[in-house]
DNA sequence: AGATACTTGACTATTTTAGTCAGGTTTATA
DNA sequence: TATAAACCTGACTAAAATAGTCAAGTATCT
């Protein structure tokens, strides 16, 4: 199990852009250039944060990114959820009433993957945007 | 994020390993054919728990598997360890001394990832076999 | 007008996953 | 002792996912 570039760079990036939100727009190529993350692979990603309307664009020059609501208001679980980074455990599919995989009954381990993946989204849920940058700052004085 | 096959099916085999336990030791076929993973697949997760010392095999004709502890001290840490499904969220290096990627200071989401590492091994180290086993045995009744 | 920066979609190399396949070795039992 | 059940090992591979790149725009500030 393996977390993703793509998560983890989302997530780097609105950081990045959290600390800066209040003044101005920030370009991707300031964010590209700070944190190391190919210019092009960040339009992709912001992309997808847009049409969740975690960020808004603005454009032409000066332009750049704007958080689209409160940082506190931004959860890990939105982020990821809007890159397509989902916590997934179970195969399973569901649509046959109540077993697994065409059986009668459930797959021995899935509640098991269940308690799992509610396990991490707590986790997500829990942390927001804010709390990343704050704890960001207080490592820094 | 994604759980991996390899990590579910060992999980699986294992739980289904633990109820026919105390009785003789449980063939792979066997295994195969109840829960419907790959014979060949199964032999290579097996050939990695053997070595991990989480089974023990018995050669020759009605042979099979084993546990090799008690199911209550199998936990799901020493599952995945061993068919190297480990959870890895940073992929900064840790040489460097104190930064990340060569850089002076640790990257912005260093402290998160490493967070989530431990929140979601908590789960694992506390998580037994003989807890998946209880459960579900208690959902069949 | 020109530069800056967003926007979109197609493309691709690499890696990982989820197995398969082939050819063993060991041992209980008929 | 022959044979079949079952473990054991390593090499191989198709398919999917990942981590990007590339190209060709469009919008807007100065």
């Amino acid at each position: 199990m393996k977390l993703t570039s793509k998560g983890r760079y989302a997530v780097m990036a609105l950081v990045d852009l959290a600390r800066f939100n209040n003044i101005n727009p920030v370009s991707l190529r300031d964010i590209s250039l700070r944190q190391g993350i190919s210019l092009d692979y960040l339009e992709q990603i912001f992309s997808k944060l847009r049409k969740k309307e975690i960020v808004q664009s603005v454009r032409g020059t000066q332009g750049g990114y704007v958080l689209n609501k409160k940082a506190k208001e931004i959860k890990l679980t939105n982020i990821f959820d809007a890159v397509d980074e989902k916590v997934k455990t179970v195969q399973c599919k569901k649509d046959s009433k109540k077993g697994c995989n065409g059986k009668a009954t459930k797959c021995l381990t899935h509640n098991l993957w269940d308690e799992l993946e509610n396990h991490i989204n707590n986790f997500f849920d829990e942390k927001s945007l804010e709390d990343l940058v704050k704890d960001n700052f207080e490592r820094r004085v």
